[in-house]
DNA sequence: GAGGGTGATG
DNA sequence: CATCACCCTC
């Protein structure tokens, strides 16, 4: 029995529910992960997902951010913080325990550009998230991250490389940042199972046509210990949404594993 | 054969193209007057009506009233001010002359409420027209004077004209107001037509579910003078556009009109 | 409740 | 380009 994750970066939660139900619907997936809800928790239209056969679990904030988890089973653990001491911390991550695998989505800080302090900013998120993983969980265990990370990791993950070398979210330190979180022990599935695909999760609304020309970005990932990396079936990237009449700027990206290969349960 | 004259309150050009297009290609008026465009003239979508056949006469201004007349045949003449020299004037009246008959294309001021300033800005607007109708024109000639006029003028024409007496729209000062216009000449051709017909023309998005309660008020009228009016036809308004998923607060309002009993062109 | 304007962010 | 926030009008 294949066990689905996904993610989706939905520009707006209350701008995007007719594509998310419909997604849903259409895929089923046991947990999906959502960021950038820009809604309060007040507003979160908890009562629309649960009449389509999902709990959530969600941090939300007025304005940005704001991320969710929706799940067919109801979690046995909800985290939203790192609980590292920092203050009045963004709403970027929630962590929940399903059927005993950990799902981490983060909501990775843009970062604006290399000269600005929302860069630095978006090391220190990396730095943090590592810290956090090392403190409260074991590689050996199954668990995945996932999220809008907003780092393109290699050269065939930009639609031009060459002229973005250097720029946000394809900087060296970035991806310093992000090889040692993966350092921990996780596992980008999508590329494990296809070495050599350029396929691409984000494009900007700001460049003219920028889907229909395919200039896009693989920022969205999803990545998982060695044991359930191993057990992963198949992952892709959902373009479908991303061509409607007024999409979100991310398209989901889901991913399947084979929970029997694992033990797990 | 019948000459069409139909108005519609659209409540913002940009967002009602579709529905706008769709009444056009199903009823072909000769003429279609339209308010509250919100549009200023670079913005209004002179192509669309052109495609669709119809010449497009207006009087365009920021985010705020805005009017209209498309029309089949190309007017000869075409005004836009009252031109008495008041200054600073708002985009709510536009007159054309369509083979030979003037039609004459008004959104007037709404009003408020009847202790506010702009409640007497619109009892002027109803002077300044009646003086405009006296110096220009002769209720002997063909003339259609529509638009959203923004008065129920009897008991009939609102849902609940006991509790709603004496408010904006159906207050004894605006009867008389728009009762001085219709006495240069004017008949209102959808109560001459049908004397006992309760049918509205607005229902606002304030009230939950005023369409589907039928709460509404007529408001938008085609009046004529009278060689036009009784060669009136037919006049009907039309919710099926109301009926929309993201309607106007109005629906149009048509009138056939026979030509040919009248000697007119 | 639904248009529109402005200004901010990505 | 497309979110959201806050403002105004009907």
């Amino acid at each position: 029995m294949a066990w689905k994750v996904a993610t989706f970066n939905v520009n707006g939660i209350r701008s995007r529910m007719a594509p998310v139900l419909e997604w849903l619907d259409r895929h089923r997936p046991d947990a999906l992960c959502l960021q950038e809800l820009k809604c309060q928790n007040a507003d979160f239209p908890l009562d629309a997902f649960r009449k389509a056969g999902y709990f959530a679990a969600f941090r939300g904030q007025k304005a940005f951010n704001g991320v969710a988890v929706l799940s067919r089973s109801e979690p046995s653990e909800v985290l939203l913080e790192f609980g590292d001491g920092k203050p009045d911390e963004e709403a970027r991550l929630i962590a929940v325990k399903l059927n005993g695998i950990w799902i981490v989505n983060t909501y990775v800080p843009q970062g604006r550009s290399p000269e600005e302090p929302a860069f630095e900013y978006k090391l220190d998120f990396f730095g943090r998230l590592k810290s956090w993983l090392d403190g409260r969980f074991e590689p050996s265990q199954p668990l995945v991250w996932t999220g809008d990370i907003n780092v393109a990791p290699e050269a065939i993950d930009l639609f031009d490389p060459k002229r973005l070398a250097g720029k946000v979210s394809f900087h060296p330190r970035e991806h310093e940042a992000l090889a040692a979180v993966a350092a921990w022990g996780l596992v980008d599935v999508f590329r494990k199972l296809h070495p050599d695909t350029k396929q691409f999760t984000f494009w900007d609304y700001r460049l003219p046509q920028s889907f229909k020309r395919n200039l896009g970005w693989r920022l969205d990932h999803i990545y998982a210990t060695r044991t359930l990396a191993d057990a992963c079936l198949e992952c892709q990237a959902d373009g479908e949404p991303r061509g409607r009449e007024t999409p979100s700027d991310h398209t989901p990206v889901w991913a399947e594993f084979d929970l029997e290969r694992l033990g797990a349960e």
